[in-house]
DNA sequence: GTAATTCCTCAAGTTCACTTTAGATCAAGC
DNA sequence: GCTTGATCTAAAGTGAACTTGAGGAATTAC
């Protein structure tokens, strides 16, 4: 823990990251430390809190390259401001929302089909979605019905 | 659609999946199709019930391995009887249950969450969940919290 | 009967979110 | 001052779920 700034391994320890996490969300803008005269990076506070709400972000399903999106309006080196967390936030909220309702008509849908045995490609609500479900998160995640 | 079954064109027509999936996930024991004379693919009806249910289950946030483990117990080369899709398609409910109590809780978190912007590591609810997040799907998805 | 279409296999490429490895340098404790 | 441990870079590997491409053979349509 030098005294101009948190290491990396601080970061990692205060927030339960791999040190290689750390350095890769620094190559998608997530963090942006500065160089001792050594060549290592300093981080400060403000670095643990943007970690933080990209750890937060994936939790809820947010690939990285939109976190990354969204934290790039915000001030690269010092920590957000009140607004910027809400703003943030509240658009999240609304994702999370999203995706609880399509869960829920989905479950609605399967408790029609628990027991036919159907699984029609006619008739099935199941596998005839009215609807499309948001993207659950990274990867290549094809989506049916659309 | 050739009289000895169908061909893996049809499967695609039929199910809206690309041939190189449907071929891709015969490697993964979800579907056994048999040979015709000139080495093309022949399916069944039954085929076409279990490409539909596998892709069902991906909707659902199922993982290929998973799917495949849980069809491992049906038949082969017919299709699966009433019983065994109950028994499947329960254990997804299940699953779905758990998944939307999890976004909901996440959700109060963050209503509680929105406007406060402490995101701070030591007091934030959002940041310290007292829960798990089931596994969201496929890939590299590691969990915070445990 | 021939042209167009579909299918075959096998290997390699893609994306996301990382981790691992290698070889080298920097910082800290005693 | 030296050793141990942390950090550096760059490249390659991982795993899930596929797609794309090459080169060739089978099937279908006319």
């Amino acid at each position: 823990m030098a005294k101009d700034g948190l290491t990396i391994g601080d970061l990692a320890d205060r927030t339960g990251l791999a040190v290689s996490a750390i350095r890769f969300y620094e190559t998608h803008g997530i963090v942006h430390p500065v160089r001792n005269a050594g060549g290592h990076r300093r981080y400060g506070r403000h670095d643990l809190r943007r970690l933080s709400f990209a750890m937060i972000a994936q939790r809820l399903g947010f690939a990285l390259s939109e976190i990354a999106r969204q934290m790039a309006h915000l001030p690269a080196h010092k920590a957000p401001s009140k607004s910027d967390w809400t703003r943030i936030s509240t658009a999240m909220r609304g994702d999370i929302e999203t995706r609880i309702a399509e869960l829920e008509r989905l479950r609605d849908r399967l408790d029609g089909c628990i027991g036919c045995g159907c699984l029609s490609l006619e008739t099935c609500a199941l596998y005839n979605p009215g609807d499309t479900l948001a993207a659950r998160g990274p990867g290549p995640v094809k989506l049916l019905g659309d």
